[in-house]
DNA sequence: GCTCTACCATCAGACGTG
DNA sequence: GCACGTCC
DNA sequence: ACATGATGGTAGAG
């Protein structure tokens, strides 16, 4: 679930923090790409209603691969523009987000279980609708994409607990330019550039520089990441009553979630004097501070000790594997390695053709406050080190 | 009337060919 | 350039 | 053996 509404949030409160770039923009850069994500995007969108069942792209032994096509067309599109992809990999989730994965769980029970009713019924789109939401993703299938990235000459990375976290240190440590997920909460993991949009081609990149935001929130790191748990996060309930609106108020007004509980008590105590029903329900276990320390120390490898490095495809395997094994067919692999043959791995030296892109746009969010209220923009972002080597 | 929240259902890819 | 079937 | 997420519409409360 991320971080609830914080999009929206930001797109009222702070519009200045985004930037819309075109794909040149990245030419030369490194970006961290949140892989299971992006493999949950690919295993529901490659499924297809047939007359009577869901057809799933497999291998031969009926493993999943729709994910392994996806990722392959995708990180040949990366390498083809001269943009170098580390993959993160989640790890093992935290115990506090046990909750919330017991509740999703729940609901892929239920989805299987309408997913039959619906082929009983014949109503194929209902059944299309309802399988996709119990994909799940196995460890073979995991393995595979990893396998596959590998050989695709791409660094691969298996966080030691979640993507988002470890894809920010990586992103403070200055290893990658950004991090690239629909996932807001990499945010409040304070990673310093977030990209959102590489899912589709039909709209631009979405940039979220994390110090505009910051500044134009006017919240320190810790009143953001109090913020952001007040909002609705994965790892404990939020207070009844108090959205993103009411929790930025509280927040400016009270500096932090201790000092908001205090406020509430004395609201719903006023209340209660008066036989009103409280204002505000805090939960039963309210773990705020758990939730705060996973934000703010995450468990992550440190971005020093990881050697980034890219090589060029693993030609005869990565054929080997993917034909032989997932039954890929050899010219589309043919096809697609030809896209990225002349692509120097290591260097990228193509960073040049940034120099003279005139492609590159940038443009603020469609918002009407935004726009009424200024239309002053924010300088450039951090080139975060431009010239590194890793 | 307006703002905000809670809750519901829905959405989410890329290639190659004609 | 677009719609559509297919990718495995 | 498993662990992805956001968005849009709307009703109802304050």
């Amino acid at each position: 679930m991320g971080i609830h509404q914080l999009m929206q949030f930001l797109k009222e409160k702070a519009p200045n923090c985004f930037r819309t770039l075109m794909l040149d923009y990245f030419a030369g850069r490194t970006i961290g790409c949140d892989a299971s994500m992006a493999m949950y995007q690919f295993l529901i969108q490659t499924q297809s209603a047939g007359l009577t069942q869901i057809i799933e792209l497999t291998d031969k032994e009926g493993n999943r691969t729709g994910h392994l096509v996806g990722l392959f067309n995708r990180t040949l599109q990366f390498l083809e523009n001269g943009i170098k992809p580390v993959w993160v990999f989640d790890g093992k989730p935290p115990l506090l987000k046990s909750g919330e994965l017991a509740r999703r769980k729940k609901l892929k029970e239920e989805a299987k279980v309408k997913t039959e009713l619906a082929l009983e019924q014949g109503d194929m789109q209902q059944a299309l609708l309802q399988n996709q939401r119990t994909t799940t993703i196995s460890s073979i299938m995991k393995e595979d994409a990893i396998k596959m990235l590998q050989l695709m000459g791409c660094p691969v990375i298996i966080a030691p607990c979640e993507a988002e976290a470890q894809c920010a240190e990586l992103c403070r440590a200055g290893k990658i330019y950004a991090t690239a997920t629909e996932d807001m909460d990499a945010l409040t993991f304070r990673t310093p550039v977030l990209l959102r949009g590489f899912n589709t081609k039909k709209e631009p990149i979405y940039e979220i520089i994390y110090d505009d935001m910051i500044k134009e929130l006017e919240l320190t790191y810790e009143q953001f990441v109090d913020l952001c748990i007040l909002c609705g996060c994965d790892y404990t309930e939020k207070i009844e009553g108090i959205g993103p609106g009411t929790a930025y108020k509280l927040i400016k007004e009270y500096k932090s979630i201790e000092g908001i509980l205090e406020h509430v008590q004395k609201v719903n105590a006023e209340r209660e004097k008066n036989n009103q029903n409280p204002k505000y329900t805090v939960p039963s276990k309210f773990l705020y501070q758990d939730s705060r320390e996973l934000f703010i120390t995450p468990l992550v490898q440190k971005g020093d000790e990881l050697q980034l490095t890219w090589n060029k495809p693993d030609v005869d395997n990565l054929k080997k594997f993917l034909i032989e094994e997932k039954g890929f067919a050899e010219s589309r692999i043919d096809n697609g390695l030809k896209r990225i043959a002349k692509k120097d791995p290591a260097g990228f030296q193509s960073r040049l053709e940034n120099f003279f892109g005139k492609t590159t746009k940038i443009i603020h969010p469609n918002n009407s406050k935004a726009k009424a209220k200024s239309n002053k923009k924010t300088e450039q972002p951090q080139k975060s080190g431009g010239k590194k080597k890793i």
